[in-house]
Order: structure tokens, then sequence, then C-alpha cells
DNA sequence: AGCACGCCGACT
DNA sequence: GTCGGCGTGCTC
């Protein structure tokens, strides 16, 4: 009788391993493999018992004996996950202050993580006969133009870790580099793996259909948010078992294992949805770039309007740029971008006379039309003209938005429902009025003006129910719509084809935002929407496509770079003014965050957390309240760190963490390492 | 984080 | 009299 310790991590927020007893049969020494590390194990924790994963095989332990337990049972019918995967999720834990197994464990199905194994058989029986030698012949691959096959080129020759940013904007035929680069790397080895990444849910059925009818003989795996757990352990596990030749899905399956990965794309890589915004904050698009570093491999970062730290990288060279200027839709002709000055032609209901005229032609066309709006619901807020009085959350910093057809106010931070009162609940006055606009409203206003339009509105709300999106999505596809109108959800990669029109009504909020980011996504997000339109050329006898964006502030550069379609240029204004305000990319930054009842707690323990060190090289700002202070009634402060130097942030966040740890505050605080929403 | 133990308020 | 509020202590 042999006993051993494994060492194993635990998804609990100590940072710190368990050592557990493994006792191996003495009479059948065949009868049990010994375990090894990368295998999942089920432990005693506590009262529960909880699935680990084995980090370490030790043979003496610092752990006393009354304290240690012996193991349950090791999984060992599931493959051990692989070194390389341990590795990237060491890095993340490492780099995003975490303790690993806060990493690894999230990053697995929910049913592997689970006492009994039933699910685990299933789906290892159901994927037994799956083949890893599969078919990889293309089907009908369009001729590619030069841009395109110099892209192509560039990216299947390299055997060694080389980040591309392939800026190219919508309808340039990035989606074919992806494919044909995947295809010849497939084609060169029995084995090898792609992972697409995509931002949305929405995305990967269009892309997934696009992927089948391309590799048919292919195993493609689906990884997002969005599915059952019976079938995420399915198709986690075929990537796994590397059975799934490609793996398409949204920033988790940044996370998933593939043992013979070879290439990394990443689909619209400046969207805001790569950055992970609760639990562990990582950035998808971050993670690609390590894991093809230490994989050795390409990996292909491609927008119309790259991050301002993509852009960055591919001017200082760290980056490969690979340019598609032309669309490559033949004759293919960019939307015309119009400015409508909001001074001089006033709107009506947000409509200025001008887009209504414009909105007219389209129908009189049989053509489409597509407002943007990023405000769902009817107004933004009910107000009452009498006596000041406006409708806002009890428990938040924010307005209750009125959502006219259920009748209700809604929070939209804390879920917070209400009837609309009859009258003002101060004064009694009965005249209540709705302020500002939302999609609702727009809708309502556009089915007055256009009562033989067939109006329709995709939004958060409109596409509660699941699989209601893609539906509606359909609907619009089959030329079934009229008057689009949606929120930045229709922003993101669908083609409308008989879509001439796209305005934008009223962007102009993000323009004199706080945040030093909201113009950045401003550019991408009108970009992204101008997108829309204007794909295939002049569609037969049709209008030129179109954009309008209303606006009060029609000088203002951001609008005159969208109407050049020059992102470049204002790429390099807006790196020039980061560089000269040292803010990121010219600067590396930690948020340090509070809760607690009352905001002063929250702000006594930052600035507690500010002068309990002391470091050269880093800056330690004041704390502040958030922008929006109080959400379900906790109030939230926050402490910005800076340093031009990574490592040296690095160091100080992670002693510094430390620190905080054993003030044993009852505040409740998290640290965030390259923090976006500032 | 869970989960339990542990001592003080309004209620089937 | 109990159900349950969340304080604090522990998890190999």
């Amino acid at each position: 009788m042999n006993a051993i310790f494994l060492r194993v991590a635990l998804d609990t927020p100590l940072d710190t391993f368990f050592d557990y007893r493994w006792v191996s049969s003495s009479e059948e020494t065949n009868a049990y493999e010994p375990p090894r590390v990368g295998q999942l194990v089920l432990v005693p924790f506590g009262r529960q018992e909880i699935v680990g994963i084995i980090v370490d095989i030790v043979e003496t332990t610092t752990v006393p004996a009354d304290k240690l337990r012996d193991v349950i049972a090791v999984r060992d019918a599931l493959p051990a996950l692989n070194a390389e995967w341990l590795a990237l999720i060491k890095f993340a834990a490492d780099y995003y202050q975490r303790p690993l197994g806060e990493v690894a464990l999230p990053a697995l199905p929910k049913n592997l993580k689970v006492a009994k194994t039933v699910s685990l058989d299933r789906a290892l029986k159901k994927l037994g006969k799956l083949s890893l030698s599969q078919d990889a012949t293309v089907q009908a691959a369009p001729a590619l133009n030069a841009e395109q096959q110099a892209a192509v080129n560039a990216i299947t020759q390299t055997r060694k870790f080389t980040p591309y940013l392939l800026f190219g904007v919508t309808g340039s035929g990035k989606t074919e580099v992806y494919l044909q680069s995947a295809a010849k790397i497939l084609a060169e080895s029995a084995t090898g793996q792609i992972l697409i990444l995509v931002p949305e849910i929405n995305l990967t059925p269009q892309f997934e259909a696009r992927i089948r009818d391309r590799f048919p003989g292919l195993h493609l795996s689906t990884l997002h948010s969005g599915m059952a757990e019976g079938e995420r352990l399915l198709h986690w596990l075929a990537a796994h078992q590397g059975q799934a030749r490609i793996v398409l899905g949204t920033r988790l399956a940044m996370l998933a294992s593939m043992p013979d990965l070879r290439l990394i794309i990443v689909d619209e890589e400046h969207d805001p949805s790569y950055k992970q915004q609760e639990g562990l904050r990582y950035s998808a698009r971050d993670l690609a770039i390590w894991r093809a570093h230490q994989l050795r491999i390409p990996v292909v970062l491609g927008s119309a309007t790259p991050s301002l730290e993509s852009w960055h990288g591919a001017q200082s060279r760290r980056y490969r740029l690979l340019e598609l200027h032309e669309r490559a839709v033949k004759d293919a002709v960019l939307p015309v971008v119009k400015i409508v000055n909001l001074e001089r032609e006033k709107p009506s209901e947000g409509l200025t006379p001008r887009l209504i005229s414009a909105i007219r032609r389209r129908l009189e066309k049989g053509e489409q039309s597509l407002l943007f709006l990023n405000r769902r619901g009817y107004a933004p807020v009910l107000a009452c003209d009498a006596c000041g009085w406006i409708s806002n959350c009890t428990r938040c910093t924010a307005n209750l938005v009125l959502h006219k057809g259920d009748h209700r106010l809604r929070c939209h931070h804390c879920g917070l429902e209400q009837r609309i009162p009859r009258s003002c609940p101060t004064c009694g006055n009965i005249d209540l009025q709705p302020l500002g606009r939302g999609t609702q409203r727009l809708e309502e206003t556009l089915a007055n003006i256009f009562p033989e339009a067939r109006v329709f509105r995709i939004d958060a709300d409109s596409t509660r129910l699941k699989g209601s999106a893609a539906a509606a999505f359909e609907r619009v596809h089959d030329g079934e719509v009229d008057i689009l109108i949606g929120t930045q959800m229709v922003a993101k990669g669908h083609d409308f084809k008989r879509l001439t029109l796209v305005a934008a009504l009223n962007p102009d909020a993000a323009l004199f935002s706080q945040d030093y980011r909201a113009s950045e996504r401003l550019f991408a997000q009108l970009m992204q929407v101008s997108g829309r339109a204007g794909r295939t050329a002049q569609k037969e006898g049709g209008s030129i496509s179109e954009v309008l964006v209303q606006t009060r502030y029609p000088d203002h550069p951001l609008y005159h770079a969208l109407m050049a379609h020059n992102y470049q240029s204002f790429a390099t204004d807006l790196l020039q003014e980061r560089q000269q305000a040292q803010l990121p990319p010219f600067m590396y930054q930690a948020l340090l965050r509070a809760e607690a009842r009352e905001l002063v707690t929250a702000i006594e323990f930052l600035q507690q957390a500010a002068s309990c060190t002391l470091h050269t090289g880093i800056t330690i700002n004041d704390p502040i309240p958030m922008t929006m202070t109080r959400v379900a009634n906790v109030d939230r402060a926050q402490l910005l760190v800076e340093s031009v130097s990574r490592p040296a942030l690095q160091a100080f966040v992670k002693e510094w963490i430390a620190t905080l740890r054993a003030m044993k505050s009852r505040v409740k605080w998290s640290v965030e390492i390259d923090p976006v929403d500032i």
C-alpha cells in the first residue's frame, strides 16, 4: 500500500491548493492507473463534495495528517487537460491576479463538475465513434483578390508566433481570408485545429452555416453561453479530444481545451464583448495573443475599426498589418455618409424632415431602412412638468425607463419594476410626460408616419425569448420588413441585402462622455452599422446606399472621419491624444473597486488601501464614486492605479492584494487588470 | 465562495 | 415558545 498526495486546485477564492491522499489498490496493482496532473477529481471539501483539478502529485505534504482526506474519485475516463492548457490557465490566473482554481474550473462545462458522471459517460459514448481523421475537402471556395490572397499567404506561411491585424472595411472579405487560411492549415495536418472567436451569440449561427458549407467533412464545435449544459459538454469534449477540427465561439471559447490548436482568429477584435465584465474580467483577445505565443502559431485579429490597442500594436510593428482596401463584392461601393445638422433641421419626434423623406424614398422603391438608436424602452424617463418629479430608481443612481407595451417603469440596472403611476407621486399631477426617446417610441412614431410600412424593432426587449433573435433577423433577411429599428444588436455582422438607408438618430452623447473610450466605441459602432448597407453595388437600379447621421455637432472630427471612411486618420489622432494624456495603450492600469451599504465606507476603505503602500513608478489616484454610484442598494467606489510599466504594475498589484486581504475589511472589494469601463 | 454554528427579534 | 437574521470561522 503506497499513499501519494494529489495537489488539487478548487474553485474557491482561497489562494492555495489543497492536498488529498490517494491510495492505490495494494492487491491488484494494475487495477488503477496512478492519477496524472490535469485530471479532474472529486474530493470532499468541508461538508461538500466538489470537483477539482490535479495540478501536482507529491510524495510528501506539510498538511497535518488529521486534516488530510481521501480523494473520492479520479475522473479517469476523461483525458487529462494538457500542460499547454494548464499553462494558459496559470498565465490568466497570474495576470488577472486570481487563484488558479477560480480560473480553471469556471472554464469547464458544469456537467464535468458534478458528483455523478452520467452526463460525462453519455457524452463520451456519443463522441466515441467520431474519428479524428476527417475529410478536409473544401467546397466551392470563391477566388480571392490580390490583397486577400496576400493575407492568406502571409497567415499560412508562418510556422511560428505571428500576430496579424487584418484591417478591412465591412464587405472587404475578411471572412473569406479566415476560411481560406483555415482550409490551408487544416489540409496540412490530419489533426490540426482552428479556433474562431466572434463577439456575440447572435453571430454564431450564420458563421456556423458558412463554415459547414465550406467544410462539410469536418467536425465543428460551437461554444457560447446560450447553450444547454448537455450540448455544451458535448461540444467542449469534442474540442478537448481533438475531434472538433474547428471551434467557433464567443469569448469563453478562448479557454477551451484544444490539444492541436494551429490558428486562432478573433473576428471584430475591437468589440467590447471580448472583455468579460464580471467574475474573472479577462480579455479574450489578449489571451488569444498569449495563447498563440505560447503555441508558436499565427493569430489573426480582424476588424474594420481595430481597437486602439491593436492599431498601436500594428503601428509599432509588434503586429503585422494586413490590409484589405477593396470591397470584395464586384463593383461594390461604400455607402455615402451624410451629416444632418440638428441645429438647422429641426427634428420632430427625433426625426428630421430629411430623414423622413429618405425613408419614404426607400419605401417607394421597396428597399429597407435601418434606424439605429442605442436606447431601448419607450422613453428613458417619465417626468412631471408641474413639480419636477422624475421616475428614478429607489435602489440605483439611475432613472426608471418607461416601457409602454407592458405599462411598466423598469430599472435597467437592478431590474426593479413598477406600474406606470397614473399621477405624479409627489404632487398628484396627472399629466406625466415621457422624456426622450427609446426604440419603442420610435417604432410608434414611424408606424404613425408610415402606416403602410412594415416597421419592426430588434432590441434586447423584443428578442428576450430564446431563439427569437434569430427569427427576427430572419424576417429582415426575407424582406418582410421595411423599416428596421434597432439598438447595437443590429449593428453587428448581419448583412441585409435590400438595405440602402442607415440612420443614426442621436449618437452625440458619446462625444462628450467621461469615458475616454466612448468616442473610439462610437466610431466603431457607426462604421459597423453603416456597413449593414451597401454591400452590393447599386442594387439593380436601386438607390446608392446612404448613411445619415443626425447630430448637433456636424463639425466634430469623428463625423468627418466617418464621412471620409477614414479610420486611419481618426485612429492616429486618438492615439496621439492618448499618448499626450498618458492613457492606454501608453499606460497600464488596474482598478480597485469597493462596495458597501454606505458610500463613505467604500471610500474610506479605498483611502486606507491607497495609503497602505508606496511604490516608485506607480501612480495611485484618489478614490472616487463610480459614475453609477448606487446599484441595487449598494454604493460603489473605485481607485485607479497606473504605471507605464506592465511588470511593475503587476508586481505592485500582487503585493497590494496580499496587503488588502490581510486588512480583513468587511468591505467587498476586487481588483481588475486592464479595466475598460472606468 | 459555500456552508455551518451561533446568539437575538417578530410570528405561523 | 420557534423560524430566521447575518456575524465569523473553516475548508486539504
